[in-house]
DNA sequence: GTCCTGAGCGCG
DNA sequence: AAAGCGCGCTCAGGAC
């Protein structure tokens, strides 16, 4: 059963019941704000619904806020965003009327948002005070359920919104609980690391004489080591002969001030991005608490707004703290993405590897010699669509051992390549080429000819790479979605533990310390369901590593 | 002064 | 060791 959430002019809100295949049950309910909450709670526990509204993001942090979970949801905005570009529903014609449109993307990269074309009026439409009435939801629902019952994989896309929809729910629990952080740890990471805490705005004592090492070795005693210009200036004059500044290139050369550079270059990132203006601007009441942006990404995986949640650097991991009587536990998805191939491919021989805990070891094994590391390389230029250097001479090798998985990646680049779009397992299709890159293909002159194949290629490893990413995000949205459910049942039981976070392919449970072990077992059993969702019986197994930790540092 | 882009580097 | 995919964030420096 579905229960719409619409907002009502006179700033109450209504509720409105559908069957399963969206007919109307019964007349509408209103209820008025403040007892929203309650009354979804006690539809919650008689009816078990899915709740149904515009955005989770707009609505959920409320019922949160109030102390009310849910379960199941349909979030029309990411359901529609999904429908309307897969090609699993092409033949329906379903346009969404709610999902934001976008500009089709430049090969690599996504052009910036666009600003709302109807002034402000946007910015109050996305709030769940204003936006479309009770008739506009259910309408955009209806369309919704026939575009999936319509499609050529009904089930896959059902999947697929039922993941998004509950990574939602997920996105909103996690940063509502946020990742407990304890500051004073952080603060003296900093203090061993980069010095006391600055008054103003100077560098950090420690920074301050790193930089003085490296302006020693130069000769460029007023060298201000954070503009790449005067640094690349001051590089040539020392005969330091480098193109760019780059870490990895810079450490090609042998001079004594390479060294302290790459120092300074460490700890003036470390200042710049995760410090005390990072501290001050992020934790609160013990907590970091990211927004996470659920399929923000083009593959599927999601972004995320604000502190930078999805790069939190090693060197400040040790701040990620359980509170007394807790324990972290930290589970990751061992080599996701071949797994995900072998999968997606239903390449036996790679799913044979796959069985394995360690899938580059047996790979190694079966045709590289027992050499572990040429095997990942091979594997991952597959995935990445290297051409060049030892992960490109490998490529015939790890064709010969799996053509059908090579085949799989080297189809969808050729896709891509001529302008199509490729699909991931339930169903998210990758954006169309830009107009731009269509005409850039139409020219004739060679100069022109030269730019185009260039796109084109480009193009191609974007598609070859979408096709695994995507169903990789997939899988770990799935996971999530189960091993939310899971933890519910526990807390059920008393084993209290509680998702904090999540990074592509890892979760973070804060959990009781009586609870850690049947959280840590949630945790694997939540990967088998996961696997079960998407590929059935395929003979692919999805190990998960897990550490149960008082600190995330302390995890692999 | 404000806005935007590229370089660089953090994460998977 | 390497430079193939996807991101977000900060800073310097140029454009306006």
């Amino acid at each position: 059963m579905h229960v719409i959430l619409a907002p009502a002019p006179d700033g109450s809100v209504v509720l409105r019941r559908l069957d399963a295949r969206g007919h109307r049950i019964g007349p509408d309910m209103t209820a008025a704000r403040p007892e929203l909450a309650r009354e979804a709670e006690r539809i919650e526990r008689e009816e078990r619904p899915r709740w149904v509204w515009r955005r989770a993001a707009d609505w959920y942090p409320g019922f949160l806020a109030a102390g009310v979970r849910l379960e199941r949801c349909h979030d029309l905005a990411l359901c529609g965003a999904a429908l309307e570009g897969s090609a699993f529903a092409a033949a329906t014609h379903y346009t969404s009327t709610f999902a934001p449109r976008s500009e089709p993307t430049e090969p690599g990269g996504s052009l910036p948002q666009l600003p709302a074309p109807e002034g402000q009026g946007s910015l109050f439409e996305d709030t769940p005070d204003h936006g479309p009435d009770a008739d506009k939801l259910e309408y955009e629902l209806k369309a919704q359920l026939a575009a999936i019952a319509g499609a050529t994989q009904p089930g896959r896309l059902r999947l697929l919104c039922a993941a998004d929809s509950a990574g939602a729910l997920v996105a909103a629990e996690m940063q509502a609980a946020g990742i407990p952080w304890d500051s004073t740890t952080h603060e003296s990471l900093l203090a061993e690391q980069l010095g006391p805490r600055p008054r103003g705005l100077e560098r950090p004592a420690l920074l301050e004489e790193k930089a003085n090492e490296l302006r020693e070795h130069l000769g460029a005693p007023r060298l201000n080591p954070d503009s790449p210009q005067e640094l690349m200036r001051a590089l040539h004059r020392a005969g330091i002969e480098a193109r760019t500044t780059r870490a990895w290139e810079l450490r090609e050369f042998t001079h004594p001030a390479i060294q302290p550079l790459l120092e300074y270059k460490k700890l003036a990132r470390l200042l710049a991005a995760n410090g005390w203006a990072w501290l001050d601007a992020w934790v609160r009441d013990g907590r970091f608490r990211p927004e996470y942006v659920v399929a923000g990404v083009v593959t599927g995986r999601w972004a995320s707004r604000g502190g930078g949640a999805l790069q939190i650097p090693k060197q400040v991991r040790a701040a990620a703290r359980a509170l007394p009587g807790h324990k972290l536990v930290v589970a990751d998805a061992s080599q996701l993405e071949p797994r995900v191939l072998a999968a997606l491919a239903r390449d036996d021989e790679m799913a044979a590897a796959a069985q394995d805990a360690d899938l580059y070891a047996r790979i190694a094994a079966a045709g590289f010699g027992g050499d572990r590391a040429k095997a990942k390389v091979a594997l991952l230029g597959a995935i990445y669509g290297a051409t060049t250097g030892e992960s490109g001479r490998l490529m015939p090798q790890l064709a010969k051992l799996y053509p059908r998985a090579v085949a799989y990646v080297e189809q969808a680049a050729r896709d891509g390549e001529r302008g199509l779009t490729v699909t991931t397992h339930l169903g998210r299709s990758s954006p169309r080429p830009s107009e731009r890159w269509q005409r850039l293909q139409q020219s004739t002159t060679a100069e022109e000819q030269r730019r185009a194949d260039a796109a084109a290629r480009d193009r191609g490893r974007f598609t070859r790479n979408f096709v695994v990413q995507g169903t990789a995000a997939e899988w770990a949205e799935c996971w999530m979605a189960e091993l939310r459910l899971r933890l519910r049942r526990l807390a059920g039981r008393g084993l209290h533990g509680e998702l904090v976070y999540f990074l592509h392919d890892e979760v973070m449970v804060h959990a009781e310390e009586p609870a850690a072990e049947a959280c840590a077992d949630a945790i694997r059993e939540a990967a088998a369901a996961a696997r079960r969702l998407l590929f059935g019986s395929a003979p692919v197994e999805f190990p998960v590593s897990i550490a149960v930790v008082d600190s995330y540092d302390q995890a692999k």
